[in-house]
DNA sequence: CTTGACTAGTTATCTTATAACATATTCCTT
DNA sequence: AAGGAATATGTTATAAGATAACTAGTCAAG
């Protein structure tokens, strides 16, 4: 699914995107044994409805409305799960969360942010995280996690903007 | 002035670190013409105090208690002002902000934050920047800034914990 | 010595995030 | 099927981080 990021940026079809993202994490949730419960689900789904990034309180408005709890740690904890089961990706950058473009798949994501549009994709990481750990090696330091995160101009706001 | 970052996770003469890199500061603000005014002069010795990164109320009430103003406008301008200029650096990962180790170099810092002891190390980006755009570029993305963090154990933290 | 740009201060408010506790659900064990 | 541990959901309250909008002082150029 998107393994080189081109997806978030390129029209597509969405619905099927979002649908495979969703069955995928299924899949994954299943196969770990995780309790993908309906707040959970349903925070999943907000998220995948587009390709940016959603604050923690622009998804609990939605859960509110329909039903579920109407409190800041109803969305917090929900997307805590996400994240820490790779599900979803929080980023930094925006203090925000974005759905994962590669539920299972063992990924060190490269954020896109199209400072223009909001827009979000996730490129391939292993090459930079590669040389963040050259770079990091010569001072002792034993990385155990990265955010690495880009601000940008997507293809589409790049156009008579040159 | 510590060019591979290693400075900040070996002890040192911090006091000559400091003094350095103040000066070095209140040179470059001097050739570009920057106004270096009390406030942001104080806010930027405070960044260098450590070799960690301070959340902007810590800096504030540090301000506070030496009779600048107490509002959080008056650190976040100061602030503001020392990353605008290339004197202090934001950590996105832990709201806060830390000093540059090398204030008028033009560079792409990587952090690397020991959560143990909460010590900042700038390492060199270079490398990891030219991965970040050979990633991006396929997308078809222009970057126009990026923040490289890494999380894990300084050198002195990772002993009897291995 | 006044005008315009910049700086520093204020009040007020907004956004993001977590602590602490009560209730309900799930699921394992017997 | 009942008991009990673990997990999940909900609440209230508050902490922590950030900015908008306005007022007043500073300073250098004309």
């Amino acid at each position: 699914m998107d393994p080189d990021g081109t997806l978030a940026f390129a029209s597509h079809d969405h619905a099927a995107c979002r649908d495979g993202a969703m069955a995928h994490a299924e899949a994954v949730a299943e196969a770990k044994g995780l309790r993908l419960t309906p707040v959970r689900r349903r925070a999943l789904e907000i998220l995948l409805e587009s390709h940016q990034a959603l604050g923690a309180y622009d998804v609990l408005d939605r859960l509110a409305e329909e039903g579920f709890g109407r409190q800041p740690p109803v969305a917090y904890r929900a997307l805590e799960f996400l994240v820490e089961h790779g599900f979803a990706h929080r980023i930094r950058r925006l203090n925000a969360f974005a759905a994962c473009m590669h539920p299972g798949e063992a990924h060190v994501p490269v954020f896109l942010i199209c400072s223009a549009c909001n827009g979000l994709a996730e490129a391939p990481g292993a090459a930079v995280a590669t040389a963040l750990r050259q770079s990091a090696g010569p001072l002792g330091f034993r990385v155990e996690r990265m955010s690495i995160e880009a601000v940008g101009l997507c293809p589409a706001c790049q156009e008579g903007d040159e």
